[in-house]
DNA sequence: GCTAAATAACGGAGGAGGTCCAATAGTGGA
DNA sequence: TCCACTATTGGACCTCCTCCGTTATTTAGC
């Protein structure tokens, strides 16, 4: 069996793409292809960055959840920007984000308490 | 818009099931749907249990992974029990799943301090 | 005896979200 | 002219998860 491609070598922490997102856009509002840059410098996705497509698809779809929302970038040089600004429902969802970021941890913590419960070897492994 | 169906809301933490069910068969080897309410008794699924269906796929699919094995519990009553146990790949995974959660928790805690620099407040939001 | 509920396991359809690969398009430099 | 970088997007595909239903055995209640 192969270690690497199984979950548990951490390959994927499903959805912390979007609070990753609206986070970066409460630092101002920018374009797709400036996120993934920002991303890209992130602890989180040092090693793994996020897929490209799936950057803008999920900025697509928060766009019609209403979390975002985007305009064409007039002026500038090069290709066409279209630009992100978080919405009222954006601030809110990343509001109860941070509440669920918390919650996962501590849930985090719940299943690391099961799994090593002195704090340091692991449990009925020789 | 409908934040209790956001992912903000904190329904899916995925996967988690996995090191879930293979944390509790280091308790002892146990049958599927006795594992369903261990996992009921966790915090973690307090609120919100894995479905049902899902936890036997999961162990489906760790046991032709080699993760776990099952054999038909002999005697006993009431209707058939497949009694899984941790193989020592199985082992070898829960090992990797403890530094993976425990990067997951330091990912989260990346995130949560762009959220919340101050480690008290929301950013920018009024 | 019959019915309901609890115990126990599983299958299929479908959807959400993610990855891989590729296309399109403007701009600047060699 | 060709290439690299910037910038966005589409389609095929896959995986995982959820929802719903089915089968089967045993026990409890009427």
């Amino acid at each position: 069996m192969d270690f690497n491609q199984c979950a548990c070598s951490g390959k994927n922490l499903a959805r912390l793409v979007r609070p990753a997102v609206l986070a970066l856009l409460t630092r101002g509002e920018t374009h797709g292809y400036d996120l993934m840059q920002q991303l890209c410098g992130l602890a989180i996705y040092a090693d793994a960055p996020p897929d490209t497509s799936g950057v803008y698809k999920v900025l697509k779809t928060m766009e019609q959840e209403g979390l975002v929302s985007s305009s064409w970038e007039p002026g500038g040089s090069g290709p066409a920007k279209r630009r992100y600004v978080l919405t009222r429902d954006g601030r809110e969802c990343l509001r109860r984000w941070i509440e669920t970021l918390e919650g996962y941890r501590s849930q985090i913590n719940g299943l690391l308490a099961i799994l090593r419960p002195d704090g340091k070897s692991s449990p009925s492994i020789g």
